[in-house]
DNA sequence: CTAAATTTTTAGATTTGTCTAAATTTTAAA
DNA sequence: TTTAAAATTTAGACAAATCTAAAAATTTAG
C-alpha cells in the first residue's frame, strides 16, 4: 500500500506522540501538525478506514499494529536520510532535520535499502535517535559515556553532546563521527585520558572530548 | 519562488518537448505527462499567469525565460540524483530515472549544490545527458569515442554504451564510469588498445572497450 | 449533580489538480 | 471556399486536504 505524504506525517506524528502517552487526543495532534482539530479528525477517520488506527470518537487514538509498522518506515527514512545529510553531505545537526522531512515520503524500500548500505547501517541518527533496521527493527537507546564503555566492546559512537566548532574540528581530525564503530583500549588515571581504536588505528582522547562522546554497544543477552 | 511537484513536471516537460520543437501542443504535452488537453489548459493558464510560458490559446506555448530557468534547475536536480543513485547506491541505467523523479522534486538550492559536491561535480548524467551547473548552464553534449580523444587532453567519461553484465564488471575493476576524469597516453596501432591516465594510475583499455565508451573535453575557445 | 468550560466532531466552503463532455477554433480536404 | 476532421478550450464535476463556524459530547468545578 502507498500513503500520501499528508497520511505519511499523521502517522509519523501520533508515533511520536506515542512515545509519551499512550493515547493521543486531536487538539495534540493538531498543534503537532500545525493544523486544525477539525483537520485531524477528517484524517482520523481516513487511517481508520484504512485499518491503521484504533480510533474511539471522542476518545483519542492509537496506532494499530500496521499503523505502527508503517510510522517506523516512514522514521528509517526519515533517520537515514539525517544521517546521510550530516555524515555525507557536511549538514549541521539543525539543518538535516527540515530536509530530511521532505526526504522521507520518497517510499521506494529498494532506495531506502541501498542508502542503509551505503552508510553501513548506522544504527544512530546525527541527533542520537536510534534508525530502525530493514525489518522494522529498534535498537533500545542505551546511550552510555564513552569512558564508561566495558574495554575491548565493539560499540558505535551514538550521540555527540555540544556542537561548538572547535570540537567538531577535533571530532572531525580524528575521524570521529555519529556512527563510527571503535573499542576502548586503555584508561591512564592520571588524566583521565583514553586510548581507542579505530578501524586498525588507535586514537587518544582527553578527558573533556570523551565527556560529550555517548556510544552504544550490543548487551549481552541477559 | 516554489513550484508544486504537478507545475514542476509540467515545465521539465515543455524543456524536453522545446528540444524538438520550438513550439510545444497542448495534446503534444497530455501525451508526454500520461493527462488529458483540458488538465494541460488549465496548467498553461497558471504557468502563463505566473509569467513562465509564452502562451497563445490554440497556437501552443514556450518556456520564458524565467520558465527554462527553473526547468534546468529541474532537471539539475534530476541528473544530479541519477548520478547519485548510479555511482553511489549501484542502480542501474533502468532504475536511475523513475527514483529521480521524486527525488527531483525535494527543491533546497543548498542540498543540491551539496550534493553536486558531494559528487565532485559531474558534468554529464548516466544516461550521458548533461548536468546544469549550479548556474543553470549546460556544457553542450560533444560525445566523442574514447579513441579520437587528442593526446594529453583532460576529459571526462559521459556515456558508456553495451550495458552488459561482462562489461560492467570489466569497467568496475578498471575503476571507469561516468564521471570518470582521464586522459589519453598512447595509442598502439597494432591492436587498437590504448593507454590512458586515471588520476595517477596508467591503465589499459582494449579496442572493444573503448568502442563503448565516450567522452568529453573542454573545447578550446574558437 | 448540574452548568460552564473544554474538547471533539460535523457541516459547509475553498484550493489544487484532475476528469468528461460539450463548445469553439483551427486545419485540411474536396 | 465551404465543410468535415482535428485540436483546443470551456463548463461543470470530483477527490484530497484543508479551513471556519456551529453543534455535540465530555470534563470539570462549584
Amino acid at each position: 500500500m502507498n500513503f500520501s505524504t499528508s497520511e505519511e506525517n499523521y502517522l509519523k506524528a501520533i508515533y511520536h506522540l506515542q512515545e509519551e502517552d499512550s493515547t493521543v487526543s486531536t487538539n495534540a495532534l493538531a498543534e503537532k501538525l500545525s493544523t486544525k482539530a477539525a483537520s485531524v479528525t477528517d484524517m482520523m477517520k481516513k487511517l481508520s478506514a484504512k485499518g491503521l488506527l484504533n480510533y474511539t470518537p471522542y476518545y483519542g487514538f492509537s496506532l494499530s499494529a500496521d499503523g505502527k509498522k508503517i510510522a517506523l518506515f516512514i522514521i528509517r527514512r526519515h533517520r537515514l536520510w539525517e544521517f546521510f545529510l550530516s555524515q555525507k553531505l557536511g549538514f549541521s545537526w539543525e539543518e538535516v532535520h527540515q530536509l530530511a522531512e521532505e526526504l522521507e515520503h520518497v517510499s521506494s524500500k529498494k532506495l531506502i535499502d541501498r542508502l542503509d548500505e551505503f552508510l553501513d547501517f548506522p544504527s544512530y541518527d546525527p541527533h542520537g535517535d536510534p534508525i530502525p533496521d530493514s525489518k522494522g527493527k529498534l535498537l533500545p537507546r542505551n546511550n552510555l559515556p564513552l569512558a564508561l564503555l566495558p574495554k575491548n566492546t565493539a560499540a558505535e559512537v551514538c550521540q555527540v553532546t555540544n556542537q561548538s566548532a572547535e570540537m567538531l574540528e577535533l571530532l572531525k581530525h580524528k575521524n570521529i563521527g555519529i556512527g563510527t564503530r571503535l573499542e576502548l583500549k586503555k584508561h591512564f588515571p592520571f588524566d583521565q585520558s583514553i586510548e581507542l581504536k579505530i578501524k586498525t588505528k588507535t586514537v587518544t582522547i582527553s578527558e573533556q572530548l570523551a565527556k560529550n562522546i555517548f556510544v552504544t554497544y550490543e548487551q549481552i543477552n541477559q
